[in-house]
DNA sequence: TCAATAAATTAAACATTGTTCAATAATATA
DNA sequence: TATATTATTGAACAATGTTTAATTTATTGA
């Protein structure tokens, strides 16, 4: 009797007709513009219907960041892969990230902004003992683990810069999206090369530095 | 004729006891949860009265965000007054720029969110000639300036690296606001001084290096 | 095939928002 | 005192998320 499972598969098309609406909706007008019913009028349907299919809203926008996250985090294995230097996949990992984060500014910027208590933002945190959790803070910490792999420096001050590490660049793509019509192609590109050969470069020289 | 001048100052000093519950609110209950009637029950009128002292309720957030840009500034303008040596002066300043925001998380992160095209938000921004009208960047500006004033630097080069401490400094900040709950004030104190003693002062370094 | 059970869907309503508007009360002016 | 201005309100509107009871549709078992 295959009809159950028609039934579920049925049930899960139906999740992602409802999910791909509001995705659509998002990159249309901005996340902040779904609503329950505008999905509701796109697919045809009563907006009650929603609800046989998922919580409440927040579950909704729940799987799009979801979403979001999985393709930053591919985007950041991508650039892993390679062979270079530890300080050169450094600085690829940190343009990865960035390039992708800013080519899903509503995704990123609601699943930086939303670490509800308990909800911790999946990539970058600033806990202690975060880097063990969070696969984007762990990756980083283990390339900057390898770059200093001579000297002795602590675990946990290596963690430290991977924190500030990850909240800088983080700062860096939010202020990017927020002002994004204002920043010229070229300037943000120029910004994107300052900050990695200065900021990210210049933290990791001067953790070298004090190393002994 | 006094009675003209009185109205004015009833009015406002109505407008003052708006703005004040709402801040009140705000600390209360967070910025999200600012609503008219919130307000009007508090101070004990309707919600209509609301929109006569104000156009709407945009306006009312706005006139809290400047009050707190106000705060930051007044505290970034007390660090300036000390007779350090610039690289010191940068230091104290990027620390007190981070303390006064961190007292003042909502009032931070919605200042800082909301550069909706046309308004840009009046701290740190990305677009090229920024640091020339932004109070903050141009502090900042200036303080890189005199470190370099040796080496010959170009401008532009100087305001990219203002503008890459600034994004980096505000992706701190907004982490700490974001994981209030999270970071024990230990930790965030460690990621404070080390952001600030390597991320600032390697950026620094970085381009000193580079000169010629 | 038909009655019973389960699942999908909807209309209608509720509560909460921001906002507007016409009517009313209070005050100032002449 | 009559008039004009200002302050204040109740009621309503539109849009939001959400719930509930009823209804339609599909599945099952006899």
């Amino acid at each position: 009797m295959g009809i159950k499972e028609r039934k579920e598969r049925e049930r899960r098309e139906k999740q992602e007709l409802i999910l791909n609406t509001a995705a659509e909706i998002m990159k249309e007008d901005g996340i902040d513009n779904i609503s329950i019913r505008k999905i509701a009028n796109r697919i045809e349907y009563s907006p009650a219907i929603i609800y046989h299919y998922f919580k409440d809203k927040d579950e909704i926008i729940g799987h799009l960041m979801k979403r979001g996250y999985q393709k930053i985090l591919d985007g950041l294995s991508s650039a892993l892969e390679t062979r270079d230097n530890p300080e050169e996949k450094l600085r690829k990992m940190t343009r990865k990230y960035i390039e992708v984060s800013l080519q899903m500014p509503d995704e990123y910027m609601t699943v930086q902004l939303n670490s509800t208590p308990g909800v911790v933002s999946q990539t970058a945190s600033l806990f202690k003992g975060a880097a063990e959790k969070k696969p984007a803070l762990k990756i980083l910490f283990q390339c900057l683990r390898e770059i200093y792999r001579d000297g002795n420096i602590d675990d946990s001050v290596i963690e430290l810069t991977a924190q500030v590490i990850a909240a800088s660049t983080f700062g860096l793509i939010m202020r990017l999206i927020i002002e994004q019509g204002l920043v010229s192609a070229e300037h943000r590109n120029n910004l994107i090369d300052h900050f990695i050969n200065t900021a990210v470069d210049g933290m990791v020289q001067t953790l070298g530095n004090n190393r002994e």
